[in-house]
DNA sequence: GTCTATACTCTGATAGAC
DNA sequence: GTCTATCAGAGTATAGAC
């Protein structure tokens, strides 16, 4: 840091960003946004009040900043593990594992995005609502596909399936423990378990439990 | 009112209860509990801040004494749902049927109840947890019988079919709306679909078909 | 970029007349 | 029980020196 040759502007730019993130993530989900102070966030990222505001200048700007690289995060996470899988109904299965482990292994900023969004208002709430969407239609178009393929009961309803599912999942931050009796792994094949027997059309039901 | 022989006090009081709680339960689901100040709930009910102040010291309490009521209504659903069925299926499909009514007939109360706890500390925590508690422990009397019974096939962890049920449920507070493409029979109806077919032993799967 | 000090607003809660 | 008036505190945001 004493050289200025050596010196990288944009990594340490971003490890900044993360570090006031990732210290704001933890208090919101402790407290909540609202009762959680500016001053709080600037105590746990050692910064001073000032200071922070340089970087935010609203409070309201970090929990946007928050959202979006949380939003970004999750989908990257699915994508990657469609990625890797072969056939259609794997895919959906690694993608749903894949969002069970971004919102609960560990980071608040996911808990954030999916609790604090009620804290926007105006046009940061409708960038978020944009945002949510572009998520949900990466898993309208795979579900879709599915059906399509033949692999679903004709009677299931795909975007209400998508609702029950990601509900299902994304209400797990409210009782997932890392301590707890269940692993990732766990929840993610029962889940799995329930509904893939739920949903499958007979011949896909019966290729699935082999 | 003019004549005090024929005024029924304790109704008199109900009633104002209900108006306070519903006013502030509408608010609180709009702005948040914490967005949401003493005068306007004051105003939403009628009432100046010195008189609501007469009624609860404190805004924490009329969250509480909100969440108690909420929680009370809940428990009184699955329960008078639950007598009217027959056989232990019939049962647990009449609970599920009478929470998702419950959740999303349009009481602010229960979106309150759900995403709001969060905002109490301390000893109110503590009695919501136990509460919340309360009703869960009705759900797992009823799913533990129906597995015992043999309903459920072997391999399904009656622990997390709960979290993962009523986590779907609960969800949906966040999606539905009144006049939105599907009626609370139809999302009853689906989810019970996935769910049935996918736990249910295959003897009663088969004749759940039927 | 970071710090100190502060302006300004709004909040929950209360005191006391009626 | 209801009203008016107000307090004490906390909150965000800012100004300006360094």
């Amino acid at each position: 840091m004493s050289n200025r040759m050596i010196r990288h502007e944009p990594l340490r730019a971003d490890a900044d960003r993360d570090r006031i993130l990732f210290a704001a993530a933890h208090l919101f989900r402790e407290y909540g946004f609202d009762k959680t102070t500016v001053r709080q966030i600037a105590e746990a990222c050692d910064l001073l009040p000032g200071s922070l505001h340089y970087r935010y200048r609203a409070k309201e700007d970090i929990l946007v900043d928050m959202m979006r690289a949380a939003i970004e995060k999750t989908i990257l996470g699915i994508t990657e593990a469609t990625a890797k899988a072969q056939d259609p109904l794997q895919q959906v299965r690694a993608a749903l594992q894949a969002h069970i482990e971004v919102l609960l292994a560990g980071d608040d900023m996911m808990y954030v995005l999916l609790f604090e969004w009620r804290s926007l208002r105006g046009a940061a709430h409708k960038e978020m609502i944009r945002e949510r969407d572009r998520y949900e239609r990466c898993w309208a178009t795979m579900l879709e596909a599915l059906k399509e393929q033949g692999f679903i009961r004709p009677d299931v309803d795909m975007h209400l399936l998508r609702l029950i599912g990601l509900g299902a999942i994304n209400w797990m931050a409210t009782w997932y423990k890392k301590e707890g009796r269940y692993s990732l792994d766990e929840i993610g094949e029962s889940l799995w378990s329930v509904i893939s027997r739920g949903i499958l059309a007979p011949h896909h039901l019966y290729m699935e439990k082999t």
